[in-house]
DNA sequence: GAAGAACATTCCATATGGTGGAACCTAGCA
DNA sequence: TGCTAGGTTCCACCATATGGAATGTTCTTC
């Protein structure tokens, strides 16, 4: 290989296929899974082993990820470690909503998905790490703006542009200063199909430990499933458990970026 | 190398090196810190950030983990995965009480440490993952015995001899069952100097969706700083809210192994 | 308990891929 | 603009990664 690193390659994708492998995985399985001789994998997970990434069960000797990867994920800083804490709190609100739950975090002046667990319904929000919203037209950015320090959000206001996009989005800067007030008594955000028609959800602030917020937590669902008022009812105050959670965890974490 | 797997090694060496750097580091760091040439570091750097295990911050051109550590460790099963879950409300518990917190779990007869923060008071409980602890003179052990099914908490104590260790120690299985109630009537477990003299801790058990436990949170700290009636008041609430919250998140990721 | 099959581990000749010094490129600072 | 520090690319060569074959281990069946 022209670039001096097949071996490494070769290891890392292993350790990435013992993790799609919960219950463990025989050394045969990753063999043949991988197209490669067992020498070779035999040669890769003792490496592997020797090092913490993969561990073997002396009982049923099957291969699985091994403590070094819990170790190292607690080590990660800022956006990533939000996401390793708030992971279960999100796989828990998943369950209790049978719909497609987000991490969301402000970036510049949009609203990036960072984590994402979508639902299993037919009829489903899909979504994935990485996507970005309009903060004005979305339950997230609404949820974050309000919680912004008055300076930050001055700032992002100032140069918003209040895009259409439905019937129902927010296009009046008047309109959308009332929302947030709203927002802020309530302690959750709305989107009732404003970015998107046949799209609803509700969305709750991360706080840090100044009470400024740095990311939200969103139940999307398919407007056809929930009226707003039922959303409002049942899957806000879920949302606001969660977010109220992850920011009692992960206060530490956060921090503005805007 | 006779292991054919030099490169492999140094590779996740170096994920583990840049696991030490929450902040990011520089490539050159990195070389000097591992007496390689930067080269060497360069190439595997690049492996590593094409398949996730590290990232480059574009504007400090910074590496750190990457976004596939935080996705094999949510991918982690059993212990491993519990571990994940509740190290961010360890870290909680430890700065709520300045004392050391333990996770444990029950293995075979005994209890085994398996996370621990330690406080950085001068006078402070050591530990570390992997310690095992009787199970009659840890409230660790207390907790999870109290909180078992009748039927495997039955087969433990019928296999148990009470060595007494200190003068405080339960050393008949009256005493221990009468020990018992108490413990599942408060929800909690104590220790009062009975495995250690100079040392008490308190402990709530990880109960799984069931009401079985199949884990404990504990807070340990020296005698001489927390008599048992202000420990009970003070730290023991605090062990049951994390354990609470463990138990929340991570029912599904329990299940005894005796 | 013995035999067979499946799986894991070790061995080793060899070819190929990892290595690191040197050269070159880029970015930041005075 | 020039200099320095840091990062990236190049490439000859030899050390190491490779995988087929042999050997060892464990489990299942009779």
């Amino acid at each position: 290989m022209a670039d001096g690193s097949q071996a490494v390659v070769r290891a890392l994708e292993l350790v990435i296929q013992v993790g799609a492998h919960p219950d463990g995985v025989r050394l045969s399985d990753l063999a043949a899974e991988a197209g490669l001789p067992a020498p070779t994998i035999h040669r890769l997970l003792r490496a592997l082993v020797e090092t913490g990434f993969t561990q073997q069960d002396p009982v049923t000797k099957l291969y699985a990820l091994g403590p070094r990867i819990s170790a190292l994920a607690n080590q990660m800083a800022g956006g990533e470690r939000l996401k390793v804490v708030s992971r279960p709190i999100l796989e828990r609100l998943a369950s209790q909503t049978n719909e497609t739950v987000f991490l969301a975090a402000l970036d510049s002046d949009e609203v990036v998905i960072t984590d994402c667990i979508v639902a299993d319904a037919t009829l489903r929000l899909g979504g994935r790490p990485g996507v970005r919203l309009p903060i004005h037209a979305s339950s997230q950015g609404k949820a974050i703006l309000a919680f912004l320090r008055p300076a930050d959000a001055g700032r992002i206001l100032a140069r918003l542009t209040l895009r259409k996009l439905t019937r129902n989005t927010i296009d009046r800067m008047e309109d959308l200063a009332v929302e947030l007030g709203r927002v802020r008594e309530l302690g959750f955000a709305v989107n009732d199909q404003e970015r998107e028609p046949g799209v609803r959800s509700v969305a709750a602030p991360i706080l840090d430990a100044s009470g400024s917020a740095f990311g939200a937590v969103c139940v999307g669902a398919p407007a056809s499933r929930w009226r707003m008022d039922r959303m409002i009812e049942r899957l806000a105050p879920l949302a606001k458990a969660a977010a109220g959670d992850i920011s009692a965890l992960a206060a530490r974490y956060g921090g503005s970026e805007t």
